[in-house]
DNA sequence: TTCGACTATGTCGGATCGGACATATACTGC
DNA sequence: GCAGTATATGTCCGATCCGACATAGTCGAA
């Protein structure tokens, strides 16, 4: 966000923050949802570039359209094993999962 | 193994391999347990290197001390979820479990 | 605007996971 | 040997997860 916007929203009497403030995790609680946030970044670039529908890519993994929606939602109701496993599914290798986790935002 | 053992075993008919050849894994199903047991052995260090014991380390993180050593054993009941937010409570970094992940063996 | 393709959200039943307890095994000092 | 400490293994049941279905929302083309 840019700091016209942030001032903008702040001044209507908006706070402007993160999870963890919002929500008051605690850090090791932030880096959790960041991690899960980062992998299903990565599974929604990896269905993107390939030019594949998430109906497509969902049946590739013997999953459902929905699943694979909150997937890429990270959704409350998915595990970092079920983003692992679609991923290295799709292809990836260990060595990119570990890397998005390690440096992705 | 060294070779000599190696011959021998097989010289008696045991076959040598890791767990895709025994278990007939698929790649992804192979990447899935290696990374799974990185993490694991990841978990043993740090504790160790603190000095700790199973059954602190488990109260620290709010579990016991069997599932702690289900943990360091990458048993089949242990999710990576579990094993990455045990790192994270104990002070492992997201970049930290990212490079286990992506490069140890 | 209506249609069609794609994505998002809510829910449910069966499957898996996790803390806890009991118990077994391993190792060390006596 | 035995006792004490640490780790490993088996099991149970409540909690969470996952595929599936239904349905709602989004977007672009005709």
């Amino acid at each position: 966000m840019d700091h016209d916007k942030k001032d903008r929203l702040e001044g209507a009497g908006w706070r402007v923050g993160n999870a963890e403030d919002f929500l008051e995790l605690s850090p090791e609680e932030t880096a959790f949802v960041e991690l899960k946030l980062a992998l299903a970044r990565f599974l929604r670039n990896v269905r993107v570039q390939q030019g594949w529908t998430q109906a497509q890519t969902a049946k590739r993994l013997g999953s459902s359209q929905s699943r694979f929606a909150k997937m890429e939602a990270a959704d409350a109701s998915v595990s970092v094993d079920l983003l692992v496993k679609s991923l290295l599914g799709l292809g990836a290798t260990r060595e990119q999962v570990g890397e998005v986790i390690a440096r992705a935002a």
